[in-house]
DNA sequence: AGTTATTGTGAGAACTTTGTGATAGATTTC
DNA sequence: GAAATCTATCACAAAGTTCTCACAATAACT
């Protein structure tokens, strides 16, 4: 049986929803605002998915949300009230998984948990084993000839990137855009630095990282 | 100018999209359901991307992006209301590109069609399989014999164009106006000094570019 | 064969693009 | 809140590309 940590301040809220879920066989644990569910998280283990408010006392939803995600790859879908769905972009980049506004149906909210938990036991733990090397993309690390080599952040994404595009040729601002995200305005000069570190983190392998000259990089398979 | 297809059976969207894109420099073609979409499609083969709003009378957009998936790539951004229960995953399921949720900005929906265009040109590109070569021109690589030969931009330009336009004579003014662009006035005898870097690049295949004397340039198939 | 027009070719200057180390500012960690 | 790490940008070095020119080679024509 799933289980759910839901964080939640309006009292009406938390006893609906639980209902709610309960009916559809999770098992459901509430509290009432972002401090007690870090606190909760923080001694279990055991929860699937996190049920996010974002309004909330102490502690809201973005910031437990952004919290999280510095470690751990847990499904999490934000709520929110119509009235601030301008944030949405905003939740998203967070990291949340998904976005749900108030007030929702029953059966909308029980059909995308039952999604978001899918879409995330397949992206949980992707590890890439390729030609001559591992990536452990949850744990940012690398290994090579048995040796754990760690990657920053940014390493992490551009890696992934260029691993789940193999073969084809990205510009600098194509680059930006899927890794950075499409409201980066930066200099694209950037991804050089970046391909430089990644290059240099992946010592002899540095090299299956082409540069199309004009065009831009890509990962030769 | 690229040429865009909104289907949305809300006028007030219609409308208002029809702004934001037309400011950004965009054709584009509106039309109120997914029939009429699919309609249009059925005559016109020249809609750059196409943006769905899922929910429509009908034929809704799931249906239309599911229907042109079978025998097109082209590249579809779908959109939904925050309070659908239809979601993401099912949306990018079907096949679309992007998926957008309403309401969003303007600048948040022209950054994603043109990361959208961008990535799908990438993914046309076509590869060529010439008589006794490869070419992969998004890589720009040739491979003769097993062996994989790198062009410069110029190369990969002109090699494309002979490609494209086997067993037709080009004088070299021709040759500057499409490869180098109409804007270029250079001295025509800078297209001999690429086709002969292009014919040592090919090696044997190097005779497969032919000579017309006092005329121009041909590829022979 | 001699003359002329046209194309092939090598060299190199001018230019463009990429690699790289330093650095300052952000961000995260302790 | 200090220290460590990460990120973005810059400036300059290094590498690669493009274009032009001069001359050699070739073809066409008389």
């Amino acid at each position: 049986m799933p289980k759910i940590l839901y964080a939640e301040d309006q009292e009406r809220y938390r006893k609906l929803v639980k209902v709610f879920l309960e009916t559809a066989k999770f098992d459901v644990i509430t509290v009432e605002d972002g401090e007690k569910a870090l606190e909760y998280l923080s001694h279990n283990n055991d929860v699937d998915l996190i049920l996010l408010d974002i309004m909330m006392p102490n502690i809201d939803g973005k910031d437990v949300c952004k919290y999280l995600r510095k470690t751990s790859d847990i499904p999490i879908i934000m709520l929110t009230a119509l009235a601030d769905s301008s944030n949405e972009v905003d939740g998203l980049n967070l990291g949340a998984d998904d976005y749900i506004s108030k007030p929702f149906s029953r059966d909308t909210l029980i059909a995308r948990i039952n999604c978001v938990i899918r879409r995330c036991e397949n992206k949980r733990s992707k590890n890439y084993h390729v030609n001559g090397f591992e990536f452990f993309k949850n744990k940012g690390v690398l290994r090579i000839e048995g040796k754990e080599i760690s990657l920053t952040p940014k390493e992490i994404l551009l890696l992934e990137f260029f691993l789940n595009n193999k073969d084809c040729v990205f510009s600098r601002n194509q680059i930006l855009d899927s890794v950075w995200g499409f409201d980066y305005y930066g200099n694209p000069r950037t991804v050089d630095t970046h391909v430089k570190s990644l290059r240099s983190r992946l010592g002899e392998f540095g090299q299956r990282i082409k540069t199309a000259r004009g065009r831009g990089y890509y990962y030769q398979s």
